[in-house]
DNA sequence: CCAAATTATCTCGACGTCAAGATAATAATG
DNA sequence: CATTATTATCTTGACGTCGAGATAATTTGG
């Protein structure tokens, strides 16, 4: 078979399979992929502009509104527009939202040490580098976090 | 950070930007990521199970159900009932499929050619290897291809 | 053989996301 | 300044997928 088909075959298969297993786990605890990597970033963090978490979550501008207002309804999260420009709200995170990120947070880790639980740290830190390595190789623009 | 969170992070950024490139090139060519696995299988065999066919392109069994019916309204597949098992339905790729698929196959070829441009064929089979690699010593079961 | 379990496909309602366009605020240019 | 371009956010309609349950066909065990 072509290489490159056998290439993104393979990338396609195991993203696939992993972002499914990390996706439903979070999903039983009650939150998103994109939900938890904006809580994520918000919590060590005393606000951020929408579009920013949008970058973060890989999500565009349509959908991080979508998402940042469903967790303003479940008062995890509070927006505030900034005064110097308007057209910037800065959203950070509640005392309860920090307070249901822990929960979530702690919960979500132990399932990742399982998931993980085959590989060592030197294994880990080793595929984060091929992995790194491949986003800088390919002839692909995107927003950088 | 947490080495389980960078790993998760990196996966899911690489994975997201590749397969948004690969799955916009072929949405301008009139195709969804799934329909071109599929296709592409059946271009190389007589007749494939529908079931099969959506753990070649891993989705669930009333997405592929979906996915073969708009292809059958296109024209591009054919569906047949398994006389021996009649719960099973064949599906093959018919004229007008075929030769669609061949045009398809080399301007998504093309495309990815340039995306992969900087990559060595030795160094997409290291890839491969250690994409593998991860594959079989996560701890996650999935539905063999 | 019949009842129960399994398997393959399909239906339906929901979710997360995207793209395109709308609106509002700000910055840049003549 | 006034006009134009840019930027940030939001709205809307659509798409691809999923999960749960329905249906039909087959297999299995008493």
């Amino acid at each position: 078979m072509d290489i490159n088909i056998e290439f993104m075959r393979e990338l396609h298969k195991t993203s696939h399979i992993v972002l499914d297993t990390i996706t439903k786990n979070l999903f039983e605890l009650g939150f998103t992929f994109s939900e938890f990597l904006i809580l994520l970033h918000l919590e060590k963090t005393e606000k951020e502009a929408v579009q920013k978490l949008g970058d973060i979550a890989l999500i565009t501008s349509g959908t991080i509104t979508f998402v940042i207002n469903k967790l303003i309804k479940k008062g995890l999260v509070k927006k505030l527009q900034n005064p110097d420009d308007k057209r910037i709200f800065w959203i950070s995170i509640t005392d309860l939202g920090r307070k249901k990120f822990e929960d979530l947070f702690k919960s979500h880790m132990e399932y990742l040490e399982t998931v993980l639980s085959s590989l060592s740290t030197q294994e880990k830190s080793e595929f984060i580098e091929k992995i790194r390595w491949l986003n800088s190789r390919l002839n692909i623009t995107a927003n950088e976090v």
